[in-house]
DNA sequence: CTGCTCTCGCTTGTATGCAAGATAGCCCCG
DNA sequence: CGGGGCTATCTTGCATACAAGCGAGAGCAG
């Protein structure tokens, strides 16, 4: 199975650190990330970084701003949409597929259940974060598809972006309560009814985000101008030049 | 403003022309594509050409045997199913969630489908293929999200090459039915139904595939040797088709 | 004639060097 | 004191140079 990262250690030791990074939300969306530093931290040259940098921005998790540097994509608000969009799409529709849920499938959701749980009840929002989006790739894992997993991975990992752009207040009991739902409808074999529920679910974090609040300062004054809205490198919708400096937290 | 502004134009002419040029059933899988040739087909150095290999890479549309060069992928028959699974999971949930069909998009896909027909009558096989993969890549388009339609043109991509590999016979005819039948369903409002349809003719296509066929002759002597499945995957160099020559047709 | 070995050439892998652009800060001018 | 331009510096963009590995083919031994 060629999908899984395993060609050379090194160069994905990179690219994986940066998405573990996000998907346990320990890097922000906008953080620059210079490719002298990051050669310097894996101690490797500029050429194996920069690499690591294209592949990512095929993943668009990241963005070059030509001569300025590499960012961590700050997803805009119709990006965030698109991409919900997408999960909604591809985990209805991969939920609608499923036809048994596999023993060890029961037991892994169950075990990442309650590893939610303790996480809520210990108040740690950043694993909390990581868990809740691990949660749909451990679906996506137990329908089989290493394809599906892989796309539902990045999906995940702009997620995590956008909450961390969006989301003012972290509903997480309710989220939490929405994977169980699921569940409970995979474990009675309903799989439709969890195609259902996810989208619920989906919607629901949706609606909890304030996509009112701009991440880029600027983008009004930008369109008020009626300057381009945002510069857009890949036909899928691209994400924003904006100022080195994160808003201040 | 659909491509890159004025940027890494030319970065993506690389990549996009070798997407294109699989989309168009142009290029075959295992087809080795030499960093030097590209370079100097391109009047670029080596270093933008790795780039756009990588970026090819991480999109599973191009492979790196390492030490003896790039080639285009040959999906195994497991990569096959998944990706059919996976497009059908994406297609019918993409279908399932639309509700209107606007009047351009019932135009656009009309005219997509005078053209399948018109190809077909005229024999054009390669035109076929391409037209046959854009159709879903159109319905894709017309749902307006361009994330999903972004990750199915690179299965789109990855289908045609499985197509070049496994199919013996094209079934064109029938394929084209199957178009026609979801492009109805669709226009009577009934998505659920064309969810049906399309899960039905990714099925049927799949089934068409001689799956037993293999893209490596040597693959059973390897599994009987307890080698790494098909690290390499163009060892036989007879009949695959080099870069820069022009296959009879 | 067959089979082994060694070498040469061609491939990618990686680092480095230089060029171009953008930003920030300074200096000079009004 | 404020503003405009200039330079200094830091960033990426790209090409080139060198290193390392794999394979094909020549040459040689049996």
């Amino acid at each position: 199975m060629q999908d899984s990262p395993a060609t050379s250690t090194l160069q994905n030791t990179i690219e994986e650190a940066i998405v573990s990074g996000i998907l346990s939300a320990r890097i922000r969306p906008g953080t620059r990330l210079s490719e002298n530093q990051l050669a310097g931290l894996f101690g490797v040259s500029r050429t194996r970084v920069r690499e690591a940098m294209m592949r990512l921005e095929t993943r668009c998790i990241v963005h070059v701003s030509p001569r300025r540097g590499w960012f961590v994509v700050e997803p805009s608000a119709e990006e965030a949409m698109m991409v919900y969009g997408a999960r909604r799409v591809i985990e209805a529709g991969l939920l609608r597929s499923m036809r048994v849920l596999s023993d060890e499938g029961r037991a892994a959701v169950r075990g990442h259940l309650a590893q939610e749980k303790a996480a809520m009840d210990a108040g740690d929002r950043q694993r909390l974060t990581c868990l809740m989006g691990d949660f749909h790739i451990r679906i996506a894992e137990l329908a089989g598809n290493p394809v599906l997993t892989e796309i539902l991975r990045d999906l995940t990992a702009r997620t995590i972006l956008i909450s961390m752009l969006y989301q003012s207040d972290f509903h997480a009991l309710q989220s939490h309560l929405g994977h169980c739902r699921i569940a409970d409808a995979m474990e009675s074999g309903d799989f439709a009814k969890a195609a259902e529920l996810s989208v619920e679910h989906l919607d629901d974090v949706e609606t909890g985000l304030d996509l009112t609040q701009r991440p880029d300062p600027l983008s009004e004054l930008r369109s008020s101008l009626s300057l381009p809205p945002r510069s857009v490198p890949s036909p899928d919708g691209g994400t924003k030049t904006k100022p080195t400096t994160t808003k201040g937290e």
